[in-house]
DNA sequence: TCCGGGTTTTGGACTATACCAACCAGGCGA
DNA sequence: TCGCCTGGTTGGTATAGTCCAAAACCCGGA
């Protein structure tokens, strides 16, 4: 709404708007809109895009950063900004894994571990697992990409007490049909929270994005027949790589 | 993940971390996490920050940004910069309408129509609706507050054939129960899609925000017991006024 | 006490410039 | 053929200004 004008110069490229960087957003926004880049495709360097415009290189990522919140555009570091391919859609209440799910979209699904560890029980843990200060617990970390493309990355914590020498399975693959298949446990009830957040500090980093890119988190907790939590994970999603759609009775 | 590094200024306030600006993001973010400054309370102005810092107000602005995308802080244009409250939380699939989701949680809600208007059923909307394109709907945008702060804009479209004469009513109060005791339509179930999303436009505007913060887009489709469309409900959220919880049985 | 109008403050937009580090591609040598 | 080095390209961080419009504030008059 703060709309500052200013004589609007007319720029080979063809933005003329009332505020210079989203006259840059709307151009580019087009462009993508009438096929002309498509998702994967790169946009022309910051630079360049300087020079077809006429308009400071502060002015020019203002608007990209507007497409990138945007979720039309995200950039790898140091080497462009690229056109965003189209979202996962995502119900929490019909979950049947993050593989079948990418698959069933027509999509290429990949997981990558990170690093799996012993860790002891925190506050928080204890809380979720009903065990005391310190109980061992393992912590999986992985990655997970859609396209080539990494999405989220998520930290498992599974109790040490269900699932032992849990950390001999390789977790490229479905945990959920480790634990199943080697321990005997099946999930049948899941809680899920959601919050739209910063991706920051680790998870920034794992996703080799800018700290600060906006995210959405995902808290899942697993509990088999006996109410006891199989599994406890977070999930760090990039925003734009995901649409959310539940049903739901009302009631 | 780009790190600069760059001889650290030693400065009144404390910041001296690897880049500036966030070494200016974790100085507030600690200040809030203290207690020292609370929701609701105004940072000191830019230019203040700037000249106990000695930073580029550019920098003061990049860790201002960063601490918005986090849901930290949130702007008034050009009044100044203030600690966000804590976030509604928010379960689609036990919503019993705005009013007293908020009440329950102990804030105080706001309700104010902004305009109500009969509109002819774009695509869209028509197949919403099972209706032919042209068919008259009700449009009703309203603005919804959270302790005086606004929180979510939202677009609802009514069928006039469902609800005729609906405008005469006043829109500052639940139109849910409006829809229940003057027309008897009850809402038995729901379909609710959620996305991360810009606010942009119209929604930034009515929000009184900068274009391109991240916001939530929620998206609710209301079906009575014959499975007719009662309402059908766009809402865009602050990023940093709410967060989702769901429960829900696997399969 | 309330209202209106000027002044000050505040964030918003924009320019211009500089330097840095990660990335990438191309060439050279083993 | 493979791997290393190198230099150009790209985005990331930071500085130092300028001008603008909306808010906020203050003061004087009704």
């Amino acid at each position: 709404m703060p709309r500052t004008q200013r004589p609007t110069v007319d720029i080979p490229g063809g933005l003329a708007e009332g505020l210079q960087y989203l006259g840059m957003r709307n151009h580019i926004a087009a462009r993508i809109a009438g096929g002309e880049l498509k998702p994967g495709d790169r946009l022309p360097s910051e630079r360049l895009l300087q020079a077809a415009t006429r308009l400071a290189r502060g002015t020019i990522r203002e608007g990209l950063f507007q497409l990138e919140a945007e979720g039309l555009i995200y950039r790898r570091d140091r080497s462009g900004w690229y056109v965003s391919p189209s979202p996962i859609v995502y119900d929490p209440t019909r979950w049947e894994g993050f593989i079948s799910y990418v698959e069933a979209q027509g999509r290429r699904p990949a997981t990558e571990p990170l690093d799996a560890t012993e860790i002891a029980a925190d506050a928080l843990l204890a809380g979720v697992f009903d065990r005391p200060l310190g109980a061992p617990l393992y912590l999986i970390r992985r990655r997970r990409h859609v396209d080539g493309r990494a999405v989220l990355v998520e930290h498992i914590v599974v109790d040490v007490a269900l699932a032992p020498d849990l950390l001999k399975f390789s977790f490229d693959q479905s945990l959920t049909s480790i634990l199943k298949a080697q321990y005997g446990l099946s999930v049948t009830r899941n809680k899920i929270e959601m919050q739209p957040c910063a991706l920051t500090g680790w998870e920034a980093e794992a996703l080799r994005t800018k700290s600060g890119l906006p995210g959405l988190k995902v808290v899942r907790t697993s509990y088999d027949a006996l109410g006891r939590v199989v599994e406890f994970d977070r999930e760090y999603w990039r925003h734009d790589a995901l649409k959310i759609s539940v049903e739901a009775r009302v009631r």
